[in-house]
DNA sequence: AATCCGGGGCG
DNA sequence: CGCCCAGGATT
């Protein structure tokens, strides 16, 4: 356990306030715009963030705004950002502090936790930014910065490892100032105490950092592996009919893209060709329904969209289609729906943008 | 404790 | 190509 708490907190939050970045939510103490920045900001890079952070307040500058729009225009506004679930938690949340809050956010740990979407992580960022409670928050970049500096081994991503370094930056947290701190040790190993190649010659605790002395720094913090990645088979069936519309199908049920829209798509073990395609059962009922005419593979070779834990072997097969079914949209409508990235990249290769 | 959930930037 | 990002929910 550290024993140097009240040097490393002043050495850090004197590097910070001279290391402050210009960021939006760094002007403000409003809980609203503090929660949808950590919202956006879990898992995700600060400067691809950041677009969104603004789109968001402009779009629904109260948290009444939020609350009463329909969840198709958030996950529109969502759309790209990825882990959907928390668009979905952000407008559920947005409608209890509206209707049973009166307007306003828990103003503890213990309370900000209950919300949905809300962890350990972003009811601590918000109780010690917007209330000043001394709760220390753990992130990739805490994680980094104190297994470095006080040559913690313990695996990161386990119950007993995020339960060591949550008691480790409890105790080194400043108490007087902990909305400061929780700022500065995060932008601290997002700026300096980076993943790779960090600058520790330079380091302002090159002294005492364990990592360093032993050399150590490219094995710190120490993470279980991941799974090997899976493959899976998207054959996405486009409609196009002689009025130019063509039909999209909301995701539901469990599994990625939940509440995004797509193409109809039958997921097949493995890459087919159109001889398969035409005999699958799926496909046939589909062929009915739309009274298919023709079809033809738009990309000879697979479109291969990589998520962090599965890649997609995708197929877009255009069939022209002789019925106007009750459920087809007009093509130039689909912009207003929220889709995947994949979805959008070949929106915009064949249809073109518009 | 394990698994799932996106998309993008970087070396 | 692998790693990581201002994590959280579910089982």
């Amino acid at each position: 356990m550290p024993k140097n708490s009240p040097s490393f907190s002043n050495k850090l939050i004197t590097w910070y306030l001279q290391n402050t970045r210009d960021l939006p939510w760094r002007t403000t103490n409003n809980p609203y715009y503090i929660w949808l920045s950590e919202i956006i900001l879990q898992q995700t890079r600060v400067l691809q963030g950041l677009p969104y952070y603004l789109k968001f307040v402009e779009t629904y500058p109260k948290v009444e705004d939020l609350a009463n729009a329909h969840e198709d225009e958030i996950m529109k506004l969502w759309q790209g950002l990825g882990y959907y679930s928390r668009a979905r938690n952000l407008h559920a949340t947005a409608k209890i502090v509206s209707e049973e809050m009166n307007g306003a956010f828990p103003n503890n740990y213990k309370d900000l936790l209950k919300l949905k979407g809300v962890g350990d992580y972003t009811a601590s960022a918000i109780a010690s930014i917007c209330f000043n409670q001394p709760e220390a928050v753990v992130d990739g970049n805490v994680y980094r910065t104190l297994s470095r500096v006080f040559g913690i081994s313990t695996p990161i991503n386990t119950p007993a490892g995020q339960k060591e370094f949550k008691q480790m930056a409890q105790l080194l947290i400043d108490k007087t100032q902990p909305g400061t701190f929780n700022q500065a040790i995060m932008e601290f190993g997002a700026r300096y105490c980076v993943p790779q190649n960090p600058d520790c010659p330079n380091c302002i605790f090159n002294e005492n950092c364990k990592a360093f002395q032993h050399n150590k720094v490219s094995e710190l913090p120490v993470k279980i592996k991941a799974k090997p990645i899976k493959k899976r088979y998207f054959n996405y069936l486009v409609v196009l009919s002689v009025k130019e519309k063509t039909v999209l199908r909301q995701r539901t049920g469990k599994g990625i893209w939940h509440r995004l829209y797509e193409f109809p798509m039958i997921e097949t073990s493995e890459d087919i060709n159109l001889p398969t395609l035409e005999k699958l059962p799926k496909f046939q009922s589909f062929s009915e329904e739309f009274q298919i005419e023709n079809i033809s593979l738009y990309n000879e070779k697979p479109v291969i969209h990589k998520l962090s834990h599965q890649h997609l072997i995708t197929r877009f097969w255009i069939v022209e289609s002789r019925e106007n079914s009750e459920v087809a949209i007009p093509v130039s409508e689909i912009g207003n729906y929220a889709v995947p990235v994949l979805i959008e990249n070949f929106v915009s290769d064949f249809f073109g943008n518009y």
